[in-house]
DNA sequence: GACCCGTGTGGGAACGATGTCACATCCCCT
DNA sequence: AGGGGATGTGACATCGTTCCCACACGGGTC
């Protein structure tokens, strides 16, 4: 980078225009243009001239007029529920550093869950006119929306729109098995399920994984050990204290992501269980703080640096082919065993 | 918000433009720009058939040619070193949230710590003509080459340029010195200090802040308790053992900021070290591990949030008044006391 | 009745970059 | 010598929006 060695376009306030550098290296606009961006004709001297000219005056070209012309910005949006949740913020981590490399600029916004953000944050991608979305949906509606304005986009860690749109998503299902897998194996017979909501697909496929599992050890299901929980610590807290003051406690908990997980962790706590003497815990994503309490909390781990990465990747391959059928990536998952699970407590 | 209403301009794939609404509404294109905008004038009925037409067209102005034609664009950078680190994860997160309520857009990168990310970026966003710039910076650089264009900048959590930029940081000093103050208040008198770099302001600020405990304690400095370490919690934790390893151990440490504290943590549970009693640790920043873990984590608590809220309400007032003299804002920070301090091990 | 003002509206020139097209060389081949 | 390809360059229209200006109309004042 040269960033040094430029100087402020003598003082003044105007930045300089392809029009600046034109005339200072003798030559019209267009062969500036040529000469800067490669496409078309350009002697090699001419070109060197007008180089020199252009880092002279610290010229930059304006991305607004490009896009303007061209109709097509190399700018992609990003918009993700919760930066505050390690999970979108390592998934952000992802599709910034593969949007760089791929020499796309990324817009982002927090929707913070909330339905009117997201819509608005829509119509702004609309009119900055970017060359895809990648979205953590909350409904259907942005993908329709941007899909109407013929945006590409790209749906990650859960999918509305499967089958029109592209996705990126985990093993969700065999996840969970696994998980749950591993408790019954352990000889627990009463699981219970934290989940946030089982109507969107991740959700529902979590879920799904869970009574696999439970079916596959030949237990039945009680529906009061799931819990379909809120989506803050808070109140998985509570529904956990809840559970966990009842008669009949369960022997092990799968929490089906880090949130929720946090706020059953917190309610064993404070009720004095022992984990795992007590009782079992495994979450659904593998958050810091899960290899770093006393025990460590075994977690069906994703990566999810690499799941916003592998989202940019498949959205640039859609702005490269937009008519192409529209594909799911899944993600592989890995139980990593830590210190959390153990048989149930004998009675 | 109406998005569910609008389908797609019949079909096709042309974006509906200014001159497609005015068409519809059987006005010019100069009338459908006043009666969307509110400036100038519009008899109300026009107003409305215009408001129409836009909405059943689903017509969005493209904000490529709007900035173009005013060479101003609402949309901020926002410019952070790694947002899988909380801290920072959540000054995006604040940074989000304000500028959306103050309708700006944000167009955001991740440097990862690397100077060629971070001058690539700017560069980027001097393209994208945006409004103004929040940063993390790296070095000044970036500051020198923004202002340059005359593009307003903020410096967050630390400051290169200050004097000539606008700056949002915390009260280093007076929260590292209260860190360490209790430390010594509790009898420690080995006390080390864990910190990446004290060549930027905000580094030597928490150690200026260590140091001017210590003397208040009439405590002598040790230079082998002062650790100069990486900025990753392996590089930390690697430090931490060899330092606890050693003969005549600290009694206690301040870590200056949540990756440095996560390595001593990690490094003091594989010694087998107890906290507090065999050793007290404080962190700068609190992370939400800390309060997770046991036994909880001290911690100079920042309202990062609140860093990226205020950060982007400086860059607003900046961009209203570019000429205004620059400002730098300190934030209070206060001491979150938990578990992990105590009096040192008597010998 | 001439003038002017207030209220609306449309025409057209920007904004900065791109890319098509026409044209201007030069050199080589027949 | 003249045609024609290869190599370079410049004029100009264009992208979608804004906004300055001109103008039209009606009604009031002198």
């Amino acid at each position: 980078m040269t960033i040094e060695r430029r100087s402020a376009p003598h003082g003044r306030s105007r930045r300089p225009t392809i029009k600046d550098v034109a005339e200072a290296a003798g030559v019209s606009r267009s062969t500036v243009s040529r000469a800067l961006t490669g496409r078309g004709y350009a002697a090699s001297d001419v070109r060197e001239r007008v180089l020199r000219a252009a880092d002279e005056l610290g010229y930059v070209p304006d991305i607004m007029a490009r896009t303007l012309k061209q109709q097509v910005s190399r700018s992609v949006g990003v918009l993700v529920s919760d930066l505050r949740n390690p999970f979108y913020a390592e998934l952000a981590a992802g599709a910034s550093r593969e949007a760089r490399e791929r020499g796309y600029t990324m817009v982002l916004a927090d929707t913070s869950l909330s339905a009117e953000a997201e819509s608005e944050a829509a119509e702004a991608l609309v009119a900055l006119r970017v060359a895809g979305v990648i979205v953590t949906p909350n409904s259907s509606a942005v993908s329709t929306y941007l899909s109407s304005h013929g945006i590409p986009v790209v749906e990650v860690d859960r999918q509305f729109a499967a089958g029109s749109t592209d996705g990126v998503v985990v093993g969700n299902r065999v996840g969970a098995r696994t998980a749950t897998g591993h408790l019954v194996g352990l000889g627990h017979r009463r699981i219970a399920l934290f989940i946030d909501e089982t109507d969107w697909i991740t959700g529902y496929e979590r879920y799904q994984g869970y009574l696999e599992a439970l079916s596959g050890g030949d237990i039945k299901v009680d529906p009061e050990l799931v819990v379909s929980s809120g989506w803050d610590v808070a109140d998985s807290r509570r529904r956990a204290l809840d559970m966990l003051r009842g008669p009949d406690r369960p022997t092990a908990v799968f929490a089906a992501n880090n949130v929720l997980a946090e706020g059953v962790w917190r309610a064993i706590g404070e009720l004095g269980l022992k984990v795992p003497a007590d009782i079992s815990l495994v979450a659904f994503d593998d958050a810091p703080w899960m290899s770093m309490v006393s025990p460590t909390v075994s977690a069906v781990s994703q990566d999810t640096f690499n799941l916003g990465a592998t989202a940019v990747r498949r959205l640039d391959a859609r702005i490269a082919m937009p008519e192409a059928d529209s594909v799911t990536t899944v993600l592989n998952v890995g139980l990593v065993q830590r210190e959390s699970t153990a048989p149930p407590p004998t009675i």
